[in-house]
DNA sequence: CATGAATGAGTGTTCATTCAT
DNA sequence: GATGAATGAACACTCATTCAT
């Protein structure tokens, strides 16, 4: 049971993300993924536990790769504030990018059952664990306050980038969401005072 | 049909709040919140338009005292870094000392479908209008800076205090919101910058 | 849930019969019972807790008026070999009078699962008992041999009659069962031996 | 298709007794018979027509060398009231030396669907005839009565014996099994009567 | 001969909503 | 107004069988 890898278990993923983008997560029927997958409903369970484990797998797949380009990029930066930016600026553009995805990770998956939002939650730890990582460096360089509570921090931002994203979706995209890079960093950083 | 007053009309709400926080949203039945309300199934459909209906109307009775303590609040105070530390705290204050409305609010009723979702986005509106206004007077009264994007600003804000209060009540409420207010305060009109 | 009594509990119950009776129980789908009762699926679980539950209240709704109407009758029998010759044909009479109740419970109802064959030993335990009855009278009114074994006895008289009627239904019925009432009472008391 | 014979052919029957025995008729899957029989699926059709084909051989296969048995016994035994008590003996020697078997024979396999259940019926057939024959000798050698009905006579015995050995599994074999020979042969001969 | 990945038909159960009383 | 019995649509998952390799 449960082959992790292989052509199919792409198409079924990939197949999900559209279903759930087009018709929303509460129909989002197996057997609507697998026709879209073009494989029979029970081929979806040589690859996946259930559902749930579909589900889960889309936002782990997808944000993984996502974590893990953000990561890559953290790396050539050297200043706390330039890796802020540096987040900041992919957090949106990948979003930005891949719509779809965005109101799939953003909006969808977010009504789903207990099971499937701790799945989800286990995921997100990773990406928050780098934001954390970016704050410490700050404050270790020296170039943020030292009595920055890193945890208070860390969801000042991943709040803030969550909240404008889930917006941008639901204004209908009307507006750049990379073209906010800058306001929102500067305000993250020399905050709102004049 | 759909009374949206009378004696049963807040006992069905309540009832609805109850059964939501110790069952989950997802095993939180009509039969079982008219159990809990003493009332048949029958008779929530003479209050209430559908199910739907009543998890909106449980957002909108809870949340609206709550805007209205946060507008009421703000009238008194002057200075729009006093408005702003006031808006956290009542927000923080609120949440912590009625957790099981908390946890219905900020995770439970986020699980339902589109419809009640659009309920709840319309009913925040009032909210985030409030916090327009305070970074508003901010920018008029030369305290915050001019070139201030409100709608960025204001999504920081709310998406910051949303992130905190979701993430409290995930850790069990381990340790004191409105204890972070101080501390979110600061990060919002200092930023992070030594 | 599930009450046990009503016009539509026995319709349910006397639905199933005719349903397991006319297309075998691998095909006496929920829902099939429900149109055949003229109620909807969903009214048969509010009368019993799953579809196991209304397998079992057939046989025992069933066999108990049955085993009801040998207790009654043996009542007014003094002699033990009496009773027996009274439970032998009470038994094969009300099998051959409802033929289509005999094949559910003598052949359909036996392909059930383990919860469902669970529930229907304990019924039929109440027959074992009655029977268990008859040969300790029997012995105590000294006209059975003290050192039988009640046990292997019992399991000899249920044994052979529930053979007879399984091997009479699966011949379709084509001979007599109650016109064997003589041949197996005399083969019981007296035995094979000239 | 259908080879019968072969050592993957053998294989294949030991492992769905064994697989039945341990799981149950409803946990006896084909794909969990291959694997116990250290087979891919697919093989076993290349062996048997279907699963039914499996479940039917296996009855047969172990069910024939019983009957077998049987037969032979019997050919050294003269008097017909020995050979009854030759009969019960071996049925009873087999299944208590077998206890997998007897479970699997007596109350797995007949849970299963009409067509195996069918299958089941024919091979008994063989075991049947066996003991009409026993009941016709006795009569032609004047030990038995010359008005026995043999085929009532026939399912007095089997129907005992394999309530016996049911009830005898049913209860965890916790008695002795082959004990009883001398009881029921003698209930059989001699009936209740004191 | 043998494999095992792929197929896809089939069904028990829940629960929001209605409506006769 | 109030009741609660009745409704019936909707869906995830299993597993015997096939067939390309």
């Amino acid at each position: 049971m449960a082959k992790r890898t292989g052509e199919k278990y792409d198409a079924i993923i990939d197949a999900a993300v559209r279903v759930i983008a087009e018709h929303g997560y509460h129909n989002a029927q197996v057997s609507k993924i697998a026709r879209e997958a073009k494989v029979a409903d029970g081929t979806i369970y040589l690859y996946f536990k259930n559902k749930d484990d579909v589900l889960i797998s889309v936002f782990s797949e997808k944000m993984g790769s996502f974590i893990s380009d953000v990561e890559e990029a953290l790396q050539s930066v050297e200043s706390a504030v330039d890796q802020l930016y540096t987040l900041i600026r992919i957090h949106f553009e990948r979003l930005e990018k891949d719509r779809r995805l965005a109101t799939v990770t953003q909006i969808e998956l977010r009504q789903s059952n207990p099971e499937v939002r701790k799945g989800i939650g286990e995921i997100l730890k990773r990406y928050l664990d780098i934001i954390d990582q970016v704050v410490e460096n700050g404050i270790r360089q020296g170039v943020f306050r030292p009595d920055l509570d890193v945890r208070a921090t860390r969801k000042m931002i991943f709040g803030t980038l969550d909240e404008t994203v889930t917006s941008w979706i639901m204004n209908d995209y009307k507006y750049s969401l990379s073209g906010q890079v800058e306001q929102i960093h500067r305000l993250f950083i020399d905050g709102m005072r004049k």
